[in-house]
DNA sequence: GACACTAAGTTCAGAAAATGAACAAATCAA
DNA sequence: TTGATTTGTTCATTTTCTGAACTTAGTGTC
């Protein structure tokens, strides 16, 4: 009954702030800790203003004190989010078996298991469900605060991360998954492509806090990328935003399953990586195998990786022109980007850069493990309670 | 005196708004005219303060009210911007005389001259300040209401529209030229880069008033660039967003004058379509006497607005690919996107574009007059005045 | 043409949110 | 110990917004 009432509480905490405080929580997501005068600055309210604002927030568990600052005058008090006042879970819907974690407002993960894939939306609505009291089990702190599940997936999501428009990889087409979930599970739920995931989860938890405008590159099996532009996710006009894999890098190209030729993805994914490894009569199974072919002088593997690595930089290096970010993250879940490929992609950054701006866009490498794409999905739940959806 | 009085109440007319006031100002230049009503609910306030905020920009003259919409019940007043609420002027420093507009706040263009180009930043200011009595002349209300200068230029200029950072054109590095400017004339001053005072003078007065993300290519002597995205221009980290000329279009292509190769540039401005045809032994002095020979079947003409057609659509569909804009406007002074070079352009970007947008966004051509510059540069004056530099 | 019906816009008392100024608190520096 | 300095709180006051009742200006119906 208690829990039940405290849920209920948690669930609808983001609603029942005021546009102040919501503000408020916004900037010590970015910024990390501060003082209250630092906040009231930051926000262009008074001290006394923030003196209520910040303990309502206390009172209510959003925000607690942490480290003293001590300077002239009175020390200050640093204010942080409390990283157990809300958590979340996310799900890859990329893997099978689906990976399914629990997060803290840190993206801490704190409990994992994972789940069979379907792309019948009922069942994975189903399959869920019936997974979170298990994820839950050890944690009745999270259970209490639950607030938001997020699932990650390879396709194009509506402005809203309720509805999947389209998917090739689930096959499906204006699925609304999100409501599915929620009136399943009881539970906010929210959608997103995968690399718009991960660009929200570097925001939020990652190397890319206080940055406002940035790219990220993701490399898996396909090429992701997303944009923050002046601090907002940016999905484009059809949700499109990013969708670089389909840039024709190569006019002419080899034909790709898109329909045209040419594109990135043809040349520089993993997947066409091996492939075109495979034709050269390369017994490789991972793109470490090329890379330790390559150090050993194979013609062959030597002239893949620079193709892919080209094209690869060439197409960052058109992002740059066309943005310029404050930073271009790239992941990599694979970890071999310190061989030659990552050479050559860096190089064809620079060299197709206009040289006024050469080495002055911060290119960032970060190797990722498994959990990505579901720390992903679990930040763009913690990214709706946090921020909201009308985040204006 | 009294004239005196009303230029301050004026020039300071912006920043005695309150943050309603203001956010009112920046929805009805977005929407055109609305009823009271219609902007309670897009602002989300109550009728009753609607109708005093409403009340009080009348008052001040920024508002009016214009036609009566009938429906069930009670009829609606829309109320729109008192185009003569203030005026602006706007210099363009891309030619030589420079061209000075004075225009209103719907951006129409009320009296017209010009004035010398100089690459002293203190005869600018000087020419601008001689110039503005006989530009405001026969308009004693502009006189009255005169809110900013802008000032269009090709170069980088910093967030604050104040700062030129790098213009190669005029040979300048660091110079604060709106600041000179303000202290010369009195006039609060504004200065932008072209293409994206363009884009901004295609938002407020042009043909992508109510689109808030999409992307405006200019082509003049060279290719510029801009983005509004979410309803705000997107200047880039480092104020490059835009900056398409120099991407590598033609990989180990011509040498660009920037220091790299194969740059939009270096085929498809009109510079380096003149400079093309003159290799190739043609004598033409303008795109349309290129586009005349192509017509008549000579095969130098066609090879050359191919070449420059594909480039200029290539550049485009990956600028579609990689931002997804709701809009691309293409501009052209020359009057001469008709021709070949224009199919061509066309057809590249299709041809570029995931198969699954071809079609979704639409590419709107522009035939813009000698004005442009100067009224986009109007159009910065204009922008600040109504939204405010702190665009929250 | 009188009548109800509908929706826009106004008024006004009261609630909510922010401010300014005075003050309490916690440290450093001399 | 005393003064300087800066954080954070308190409280009366002002500013801004809301809710509800009301006025206004039409349409539609009989």
């Amino acid at each position: 009954m208690s829990t039940h009432l405290h849920k209920q509480k948690t669930a609808a905490l983001n609603a029942l702030l005021t546009s102040s405080q919501r503000q408020l929580v916004r900037v010590i997501s970015e910024s990390g800790p501060l003082s209250r005068t630092e906040m009231a600055n930051l926000l262009g309210l008074s001290k006394a203003a923030m003196s209520g604002i910040a303990r309502d927030l206390i009172d209510l568990g959003v925000l607690h004190e942490t480290e003293t600052v001590y300077g002239q005058g009175r020390p200050s008090v640093r204010l942080d989010l409390h990283p157990e006042c809300a958590f979340f879970v996310g799900i890859s819907l990329l893997e099978d078996p689906a990976p399914m974690i629990l997060s803290d407002l840190n993206g801490k993960i704190i409990a994992r298991q994972s789940m069979p894939l379907s792309r019948d939306p009922h069942v994975i609505a189903e399959a869920i469900t019936e997974g979170l009291p298990s994820l839950l089990q050890a944690h009745p702190d999270a259970k209490e605060k639950l607030s938001g599940i997020g699932v990650a997936l390879s396709g194009f999501v509506d402005e809203s991360q309720a509805n999947c428009v389209q998917s090739t990889l689930l096959g499906w087409q204006d699925v609304p998954l999100a409501k599915i979930i929620r009136e399943r599970s009881g539970v906010e739920t929210f959608i997103e492509n995968d690399a718009k995931a991960v660009a929200v989860s570097e925001k939020l938890f990652g190397s890319a806090r206080e940055i406002q405008s940035f790219s990220v590159v993701s490399l898996g099996d396909g090429i992701g990328c997303a944009h923050f532009i002046d601090g907002k996710l940016y999905r484009g006009n059809h949700g499109g935003a990013g969708e670089i894999a389909h840039c024709t890098i190569e006019p002419g190209g080899s034909p790709c399953r898109c329909g045209k030729r040419g594109c990135l993805d043809t040349v520089s994914s993993m997947k066409a990586i091996k492939e075109m490894s495979r034709a050269e009569g390369l017994e490789c199974t991972s793109l470490s195998d090329i890379e330790y072919e390559a150090s050993t002088g194979n013609a062959a593997a030597i002239r893949i990786l620079h193709r892919a690595g080209s094209a690869l930089g060439l197409a960052i290096a058109n992002l740059i022109q066309i943005n310029d970010p404050g930073l271009i993250l790239i992941t990599h879940v694979e970890g071999s980007f310190d061989g030659l490929f990552g050479t050559v992609v860096n190089q064809a950054i620079e060299t197709n850069v206009l040289p006024r701006y050469a080495g002055q866009t911060p290119i960032r490498i970060k190797r990722v493990d498994g959990d990505v794409w579901a720390r992903g999905a679990a930040s763009i739940a913690a990214h709706n309670f946090l921020i909201g959806p009308n985040s204006n």
